[in-house]
RNA sequence: GCCGGGAUGGCAGAGUGGAUAAUGCGCAGGCCUUGAGAGCCUGUGAACCCUCGUGGUUCGCAUGGGUUCGAAUCCCAUUCCCGGCGCCA
């Protein structure tokens, strides 16, 4: 969530930036915000004046008890002043609940460099990297080619669990798994920690970590009869992580991959791409998250984007990377790269995407740091989060773009040592 | 799941029904010193208000309720940690 305090001292900046993101609705949550925000601090001094006052009257009932002396009109001054508290304080919590549902619903507040822009149109492209594949034959879908093969059916999951789940047969697992396994070691050399999360978080975390609620409302599966939510990622968990944490600054840096199955529901995902393996209610994805001195995040966007970058490079895969616009760009980002794999059909699809988040998840998860031992907390951490991998999409692209007249999809070398040396899938 | 013990500031730790959360360590500033250290002095949780000051008020002892004129202290529920038992891949 955003400071409260730079609202109040700063309204007209806050209202300029979340104008450039063209949701006029926000626009008017911010003002109503402002003014509850304005009613909660007059009662809250009134709270505070009658609080004051009751406590003067607990002081001279224990004088004249101690002196001996009757106290019953002072105990019924003491109830009198109390009814007032409750009155009063039961305006000071609504007034404050209603303030925090908007704050929380507030975005991050956007960098200078994010294009102004309407939806992922107007994203603009800022690099690209190898040429499309020459194809002497009509290319196919990846869903085409995994069918051909005999490595996915679609009909069996339907049945099993609903559409939009899948199972993987055959050597098409193991190039999943050699996918995560390459991208671990390559970001453990880059000083990542490798982490096992867990696949479900409560409540704290999740709307901690979510942003805007109404961005992921839907998204996640929830546990029936427990406050858990499956992880529709690993930043969730990584990012609970630390929650209530004040680091050392010294101890900043901490880079973190994890390394999980995530659960999406993908339930307003109709009309949009969402052929075979784009769009699934679970997928197996290499996360990454930086927690980090507020000065040094910008440097670590542009490191996580050169880092996701170098891995489709080793794959040998086509891509673009764009920096993505006001109004494209998630409510805790405040700035985004998306990285676009190239696809049979000609066009560039996001495989990942990586975000500074600056210190909007640290507010709301509590994670600050502090310059030295023995001081107290200096100021929230700045957390970004990286999609370094995520395998069912970078297939997508690997089948696209190594798939050869035959039907068979060349391995990109990088990925044989992970497959017991093999070269292609192949039908067997 | 059951039984027992616990949770107090950046940290350690006292307080077990009556104003200000003792004390120590750490940290910050000052005095002293050529400098550092030692020593001494002052400060060191959060929020809000105003006339913005060496100003005022409230809240804060895991969380949420309750008892009481008054709760860190008593009662209930919950969460987490430690130990023991049970169950288990």
């Amino acid at each position: 969530m955003l400071d409260i305090k730079l609202i109040r001292e700063n309204p007209d900046l806050v209202r300029q930036n979340i104008g450039k993101r063209g949701d006029a609705a926000k626009l008017k949550m911010l003002d109503e915000l402002i003014h509850l925000d304005k009613e909660w601090r007059q009662l809250l001094t009134q709270a505070n004046e009658l609080r004051h006052k009751r406590r003067e009257i607990t002081v001279e009932i224990a004088e004249l008890k101690k002196m001996g002396k009757d106290v019953a009109s002072k105990i019924k001054d003491a109830k009198k002043v109390d009814n007032e508290i409750l009155t009063v304080e039961k305006r000071v919590n609504e007034y404050r609940q209603k303030a925090d549902t908007i704050l929380v619903r507030l975005p991050n507040l956007l960098h200078e460099s994010v294009p102004f822009g309407k939806d992922d149109n107007d994203n603009v492209e800022i690099r690209r990297w190898g040429k499309p594949p020459k194809f002497d034959f009509e290319p196919k879908s990846h869903l085409e080619i995994l069918e051909n093969l005999g490595m996915i059916d679609a009909e069996s999951a339907g049945k099993v669990a609903g559409s939009m789940f899948f199972y993987l047969k055959g050597p098409i697992v193991l190039l999943d798994f050699a996918l995560q396994r390459f991208a671990i070691n390559h970001l453990m050399r880059r000083g990542f920690q490798v982490v096992w999360p867990p696949l479900m978080v409560n409540r704290k975390v999740y709307e901690g970590m979510i942003g805007d609620p109404s961005d992921f409302a839907e998204a996640s599966y929830k546990v029936e009869d427990e406050e858990l939510y499956l992880i529709p990622t690993a930043e969730y968990p990584l990012g609970g992580m630390f929650i209530d944490t004040t680091f050392a600054k010294d101890d900043l840096p901490v880079k973190l991959c994890g390394v999980s199955v995530c659960f999406r529901r993908e339930v307003g995902s109709h009309g949009k791409f969402s052929k075979g393996l784009f769009r699934m209610h679970q997928f197996n994805k290499v996360e990454l998250l930086v927690f980090c001195l507020p000065e040094d995040s910008w440097n670590f966007h542009e490191e996580l984007q050169a880092i996701s970058e170098s891995l489709y490079q080793q794959l040998g895969l086509h891509y673009r990377v764009v920096n993505v616009c006001t109004g494209d760009i998630g409510a805790k980002a405040a700035k985004k790269y998306d990285t676009e794999a190239w696809m049979a059909d000609g066009k560039f699809r996001e495989v990942g995407s990586n975000s500074n988040c600056t210190d909007y998840q640290a507010r709301s998860l509590n994670i600050k740091y502090r310059e030295k031992e023995g001081q107290p907390p200096k100021g929230f951490v700045h957390i970004l989060n990286n999609t370094a991998l995520a395998t069912s999409r970078t297939m997508i692209a690997i089948l696209e773009q190594y798939q050869q007249k035959d039907g068979s999809v060349i391995i990109p070398k990088v990925l044989r040592p992970y497959m017991g040396g093999m070269e292609r899938l192949e039908k067997q």
